[in-house]
DNA sequence: TGCTGATATGCAGGCGGATCGATGCTGCTG
DNA sequence: CAGCAGCATCGATCCGCCTGCATATCAGCA
């Protein structure tokens, strides 16, 4: 239950470091990359973001889409998978709320030695 | 022949800043996304990254990845329609090598409304 | 010109995923 | 305690894509 993306914020990867990325890196990366690379998804992330609280529930989502329920549902599950999405159930309700920085860690593992490093800069 | 990439860097879209995308601009930026969300294609960015001039040909390429030649070329071309790698042709050879902070930009795109902008830190 | 080697393209098999309708589950509510 | 509404899951369908084999294309060379 590690979320992908946790599972592979350890070792601080990156397709553009200095060293060639091993198969396995690769497959994490790429399975979180996945998760980002659909249409429907990223306007998942779009729309819980700019929602009143920064929070959704299903029912907000279907109609924007224009997706049914169960495909909507099956879209929210990957990006909570994928560590993107947090789940929160109130009622009958199911809010979903982005994971803080959670897109931005992605963007650093993209990011190839910008100036900044994370530890030290100099 | 826009390589995906130049197409959508002028409309400065972006999933996290304040306005829900367009259905035209989130499905533009998952074809980007796709290009990057597959481990073969991960490898292959992070093998010419780090090949002695920053580029390496289909013949260097397709025994580090254990797949076959029209494979890797199918996966070169791929990465160089979404705007990712240029090809330069020398000879019997084909070169690949990094579109220059291509690869950041779709790191800014995902990449919130953060601190410092790329025009004024103010 | 004919041959060899490096790439690209066509074709086809097979797997994964996006989608929907139907159904099951679970808290409200009357 | 029924009944209902919000979500998740299941089963099925359809489409796209990753991969390899076979073949075409092109540049250099004898």
């Amino acid at each position: 239950m590690g979320t992908a993306l946790a599972e592979m914020t350890m070792p601080q990867i990156s397709p553009l470091n200095g060293e060639p990325i091993e198969r396995a890196d690769a497959e994490r990366l790429a399975g979180v990359l996945k998760a980002l690379a659909d249409p429907a998804r990223l306007r998942l992330l779009s729309l819980i973001q700019s929602a009143p609280e920064g929070e959704a529930c299903v029912c907000d989502l279907t109609a924007p889409l224009g997706l049914s329920q169960p495909t909507v549902s099956h879209h929210l599950r990957i990006l909570t998978e994928a560590g993107l999405l947090q789940r929160e159930k109130r009622g009958v309700w199911a809010y979903y709320s982005l994971v803080p920085s959670a897109i931005a860690t992605i963007a650093d593992l993209l990011t190839p030695p910008r100036k900044r490093a994370t530890k030290k800069a100099r």
